[in-house]
RNA sequence: GGGCCGUUAGCUCAAUUGGCAGAGCAGGGGACUCUUAAUCCCAAGGUUGAAGGUUCGAUUCCUUCACGGCCCA
């Protein structure tokens, strides 16, 4: 059986009118009939393209002739043909016969305008890739995304690896979890809404480059840019820093551009892209300066009326300036430097500036798509930030970390430095192909029942 | 969570100052041996998202609910 491209690539080149003694098995879904009574033109769809075929009742015959006729819309055939190019430079199979593979006992979406309603694409996924061209390149562009990314971590030396869905303990972001329970060992469990916690361990035991791609959960409402499940990469290498690890992702992220072509007159993601802090950007685009005020109550005061800040405590408050005023702005991929470390609790303390870490997040599109620093690899620094993040819970800040004390001990078998990352592939997927929706992205992204 | 908008035939969409709900495609019957959104003829297809209310009469106006979209939080 040959793919209909395949076909179409090795005739290319046929005048109008001209047959051919190429013989070919293809098999796909009718699409489309035009019926000329003893003969009929019938377009086939396969995942690389669409063919048409052409039936004349002098090749098959009474019999076939009225079974193929008689097929509906959406059965799927095979079919052995001879190539020939219409007299109007259509290339075409004229059908020596054929079999049916699969009958289709519902309609197929609308033939001209595809299947329009959003609810039904995101539902009923098939009929979207059924019907609509751009559904099926758009999962084919994904697909290319993430293999572009392996590719690029595996030829740098990466392990990829495995670490639990299930947890124990939750960690590694700021989120609410899923909780689940495990009905033998009697105890809840955790769907993780991070890797990085277990890949750290990985790095402690001597792996030194390890990656993850894989599914992460939080328990959060759903936006364009949110599913409660989405696909996530981290990747952690020992005696690198954050700055390293930014020129990696820089490189990463083009080298996936260029191999996805994507082209987009307004955005591009060539190198070098702009580097600034997180303060100063938001300096420049709120008129707030997060280090002279820090804390909740004195930074309050500075927003004034720009944001809510009712119940916010520091952190969140820096991060709601981020959200509102920056983060919008940020087109063009920017990497955002220096967080504080009340908002980055396993990040190392900045090599220069009291209170600020060794982070940075990247943005395009007006999106997060990327976060990594050089880790925090001292065991008592460790403690003190999770002592912190207790407090914040306390406090009601249920994104706060929980206390994870075989982490803690990890550390203290010894870390090397280490820089880590991580990055959205549901969101890279949509910077990728101009998608405004991460449902768009999600073969079957979460709906109400 | 709040605001706005949407939901009509299998699909894509019309329509109504509140008065028999209408096309194209798909499906059925027929004509047609180079069509490609094929064309032509015939017939069929509806609890107008759900439940209430107002009215002689509701798909249209009102209320509630469901699902979806956009914006805001």
């Amino acid at each position: 059986m040959t793919p209909i491209a395949e076909v179409r690539g090795a005739h290319a080149d046929l005048e109008p009118g001209t047959d051919t003694e190429s013989i070919y098995r293809v098999a796909g879904r009718l699409h489309a009939r035009r019926g000329q009574g003893k003969m009929a033109f019938l377009d086939l769809d396969d995942r690389s393209g669409r063919l048409q075929l052409q039936a004349k009742l002098d090749v098959l015959g009474p019999e076939r002739m009225a079974r193929l006729l008689d097929l509906d819309l959406g059965d799927l055939v095979g079919i052995d043909g001879t190539v020939f190019m219409s007299r109007r430079g259509e290339l075409s199979l004229r059908v020596d016969d054929f079999t049916v593979l699969a009958k289709s006992l519902r309609p197929p979406p609308e033939k001209h305008h595809g299947l329009q309603d959003v609810e039904q694409r995101f539902r009923r996924r098939e009929l979207d890739l059924i019907g609509n061209e751009d559904a099926r390149a758009l999962f084919l562009t994904r697909a290319k995304v993430i293999t572009a990314v392996r590719r690029a971590l595996d030829e740098d030396g990466f392990v990829e690896v495995e670490t639990p869905v299930l947890q124990p303990l939750y960690g590694g972001a700021m989120a609410r979890p899923f909780t689940t329970h495990h009905n033998a060992l009697g105890r809840d469990l955790y769907l993780r809404i991070a890797t990085e916690l277990y890949l750290k361990r990985l790095i402690v035991g001597g792996l030194e480059r390890v990656y993850e791609l894989g599914k992460d959960f939080r328990n959060e409402g759903v936006s364009f840019k949110h599913n409660p499940e989405f696909t996530m990469l981290e990747w952690y290498e020992a005696y690198a820093d954050v700055h390293s690890t930014a020129d990696r992702l820089e490189k990463l992220v083009a080298s996936v551009a260029r191999a996805v072509g994507h082209d987009d007159p307004d955005v591009s993601f060539t190198e070098p892209w702009r580097r600034t802090t997180l303060a100063q950007a938001i300096l420049e685009e709120s008129g707030v300066d997060i280090l002279a005020d820090r804390d909740a109550e004195s930074l309050a005061a500075a927003i004034g009326d720009k944001l809510p800040t009712e119940g916010r405590n520091w952190p969140q408050l820096v991060d709601d300036l981020l959200s509102k005023f920056v983060e919008p702005k940020l087109q063009q991929p920017t990497f955002l430097f220096d967080y504080p470390v009340e908002l980055s609790p396993f990040a190392k303390a900045h090599r220069e500036h009291e209170g600020l870490t060794e982070r940075f997040e990247m943005f395009a599109y007006g999106m997060e798509l990327s976060n990594a620093f050089t880790e925090l690899n001292d065991p008592d620094v460790q403690r003190e930030r999770f002592e912190a993040q207790a407090r914040l819970a306390t406090g009601g800040d249920d994104e706060a970390q929980p206390y994870d004390e075989a982490f803690v001990q990890a550390l203290e078998q010894g870390m090397p430095p280490t820089g880590g990352l991580g990055l959205g592939i549901d969101r890279l997927v949509m910077a990728m192909t101009g998608r405004r929706s991460i449902r768009e992205v999600v073969l079957f992204p979460a709906m109400r029942d």
